[in-house]
DNA sequence: AAAACGGGGAC
DNA sequence: GTCCCAGTTTT
């Protein structure tokens, strides 16, 4: 595209954002500890679910310092149900280095700014465009979507080496002098016009210089690498009861759900029973003795890449002392308790059914 | 380069 | 059911 398109391009584009943006709390805000904490939130996530979240989340840690002198549990506990904890776990590690080693304030700079944990290109660029006026393009799921079909990019939106290419792409096009505009409006774009399936052309504000719609063939755009199949897996959990309590274990802090909480349990194994499984890994996992598992209820649960059922078993402690193997902290408590501890969104299902049922 | 990492809205 | 979302980190 010819420079002088270019700078078309981007007055109607923002002429068209300025007119009909939607009003989100994190535009109200120029705060930019808020708008990190809403780019955080948003990350894979729709804005409809952020919501929920992003208010609640900042009456509870207000500033960058709130926040890193808060208790992880606490973040965990605001987050729960959102998803990708390795996010809030990230979001509360890097406010203790905004605190420490930047004096409260953050970067201003790109390399420091993309140096905190969490913090990568696609956060940097939009944080840094909005908070501080960088010129720095954002590249994300809408902004590839909305260059595919500009261009007709015939590589894969989700291939590991299309990124560079839409990043020039996107640095091409990127207002220079309004970059947090221009970031905000590509995206808004991509999210309500621009969609990935029936765009709406018709009102779209540069259809007249997306080269798919001119050949008709925005429907062929963008494309996309087929994905593998998502294996299943079958796994048994228990509510162990102890008088009236009941046994609760915290997740390792790194990998899945990371430092969140759960009941005891594993995956059943070919050719085992459901009870058997259930006081074998019991036994492995809490060093517990259990007397005989009832079943009571199951749920499922899909994630990105893998799906589960879980078959939940209620039992009666017997015998021993807690020690865990992979777990790091335990609690004995009541149900009413199960409310002050973030446990994972499958627990969450667990919890509904057996208070309704 | 590929896989891990959650959960749910939209269709 | 499938797709994919204001992506980053780990392997």
């Amino acid at each position: 595209m010819k420079q002088s398109q270019i700078t078309v391009f981007r007055d109607q584009l923002i002429t068209w954002f300025e007119a009909n943006k939607r009003d989100l709390p994190w535009r109200r805000t120029d705060d930019p500890y808020s708008i990190w904490v809403s780019e955080v939130m948003l990350q894979q996530t729709q804005v409809k679910i952020v919501l929920d979240y992003y208010e609640r989340f900042l009456e509870s840690f207000p500033t960058v310092i709130d926040l890193s002198q808060a208790d992880l549990q606490l973040v965990l506990k605001s987050w729960e149900g959102m998803g990708y904890y390795a996010r809030a776990r990230n979001l509360h590690q890097a406010s203790g280095i905004v605190r420490d080693k930047f004096d409260g304030q953050l970067p201003r700079d790109q390399g420091s700014f993309r140096s905190l944990p969490g913090a990568g290109e696609y956060i940097t660029a939009a944080v840094l465009s909005r908070a501080f006026d960088k010129p720095l393009a954002v590249v994300d799921g809408n902004v590839k979507r909305v260059l595919s079909r500009l261009f007709m990019i015939d590589e894969p939106i989700n291939s590991a080496n299309a990124n560079r290419q839409f990043a020039e792409h996107a640095s091409t096009m990127l207002d220079p002098q309004r970059p947090g505009q221009f970031n905000e409006a590509m995206m808004e774009l991509g999210a309500t016009i621009c969609t990935p399936k029936n765009p709406n052309c018709k009102i779209c504000p540069v259809s007249n210089f997306c080269e798919s719609y001119i050949q008709d063939r925005q429907r062929d755009y963008p494309v996309t690498a087929i994905r593998k199949a998502i294996p299943h897996h079958h796994l048994v959990v228990s509510v162990i009861c102890k008088d009236d309590k009941i046994l609760i274990v915290r997740r390792p802090l790194s990998g899945l759900l990371g430092g969140l909480w759960e009941l005891p349990g594993g995956e059943i194994e070919k050719n085992e029973t459901g009870i058997s499984a259930c006081s074998r890994i019991i036994k492995d996992s809490t060093n517990l003795d259990i007397e005989t598992p009832e079943q009571i209820t199951r749920v499922k649960h899909a994630y990105s890449h893998f799906s589960i059922e879980i078959d939940v078993y209620r039992s009666r402690y017997k015998l021993g002392d807690v020690y865990l193997k992979d777990h790091i902290d335990y609690r004995w408590i009541n149900w009413a308790e199960t409310d002050d501890y973030a446990f994972h969104q499958a627990h969450r299902k667990i919890f509904n059914k057996l208070t309704k049922g």
